[in-house]
DNA sequence: GCGGCGCTCCCCCGCGCGGGTGACGCGCAA
DNA sequence: TTGCGCGTCACCCGCGCGGGGGAGCGCCGC
């Protein structure tokens, strides 16, 4: 397995390059001192894995992994980090990481992640995956909407796709008034002024998620 | 540390009771076939932490673990499975559990688990990690907004706060008028007619999430 | 220096929207 | 039976919004 050693620190690299060509089968074919030369240096050896430090100069962890990762060769990477600052987690997993790793956990750790990570699955430090758990758990009773009758939840759902009130009338085969009389119900019931704080209530409350629009709005 | 080991199998909670007990300082303090059974044993025991099969007569460990962890004293709870179904880990993370983990892993792995679950933080096993890491990492490219200059961008934020142009000119110190003409460039360049389907398309490019107004919309 | 762009402000116009009030039929429970 | 909630429809009114138009300023790049 080849490895690429990402780290604005050389002594860092000197370390990590110590533990993982320990292991038999492992060979680290370049380093890279920032993110620039991190892109180069995967071009050039094509590596199996990246070990990846966050904070670089001149661009950092999480962009280079970004682009590493959108290449057509797709290196696997694993993010490495001093602290564990939570955004950090985020960015990664969102950049395309496979593994989020604290520089500080033990060798043996460190080398399991790898051979996790380069086994096509995926790790994150426990800490890491408290956070991402809670913001999993968290996200659903965020805000809560009044009960809507049946027929106001029709609305509120076409409403939420940025249809105006002849539109839905046509939708639903009514009137405008019919419609204009529930939009009324809607947001006296939920408690705001217009259509639009009805739509990001929806939107607050789980009502409707990002993805369910997906297209048609027009 | 006190356990409580919950599977509707004898013969696994009799291996499971093996591989814990034999950490010292760890006791199995009860076992349960069931969801109904162990809420009851947990009551009563009021253990650490719960090992929970997902799969179970009666009430599943799904349920069980959403009251265990509802409950004021709160127990922790890893939650074991027979099969990496997806589903059950993105539920068992709604439902609170601490960790996740195969069923088959070898033991030491297991006892590592319950080490870092009972220390207060999460694990998840590396396949489950990397489906999480995936529904996190997706989300993003859904749609995308034009390039909206830096103005039109606070203005985009504060419409889909839900404010009136009115409210958009105080908060921004600026006249009614120049509101209405960033909105104008905004809708036009969005290509969407008004502004409620401007805050969706926000929403759906993930230019603002859920969560992000929280509280003050009024 | 001049054009382009971002930001600001102004005016007019038409219409959709939201507020108010009222009405009718239906099903269900008191 | 008498209500009440729901869904349907109707009319009026006022105003915010969106669609035109134009204009001045400062900054940047050619």
């Amino acid at each position: 397995m080849n490895i690429v050693i990402v780290d604005d620190d050389p002594l860092v690299r000197m370390g990590l390059r110590a533990i993982v060509s320990s292991e038999p089968g492992w060979t680290v074919v370049g380093e890279a001192g920032d993110g620039h030369e991190a892109l180069a240096t995967v071009e050039q050896q094509r590596p199996d894995l990246v070990l990846m430090d966050v904070r670089m100069p001149r661009m950092d962890g999480l962009a280079a992994t970004r682009q590493i990762v959108a290449a057509e060769w797709g290196a696997r990477v694993l993010v490495l980090t001093t602290f564990e600052v939570d955004e950090y987690v985020f960015e990664a997993m969102r950049a395309g990481a496979s593994g989020f790793v604290l520089k500080r956990v033990p060798p043996a750790e460190l080398i399991e992640a790898v051979r996790v990570v380069a086994s096509g699955e995926s790790l994150l430090f426990p800490a890491s995956t408290r956070s991402v758990i809670e913001r999993f758990a968290e996200p659903q009773p965020a805000a809560t909407l009044p009960e809507l009758t049946e027929r106001e939840a029709d609305v509120l759902r076409l409403l939420a796709r940025g249809l105006s009130n002849g539109e839905i009338a046509v939708e639903l085969f009514v009137s405008i008034e019919t419609v204009k009389s529930h939009v009324a119900s809607i947001l006296m019931k939920i408690g705001v002024r217009d259509r639009t704080q009805a739509v990001i209530a929806a939107y607050e409350a789980g009502f409707v998620k990002p993805g369910d629009a997906e297209g048609q709005p027009r």
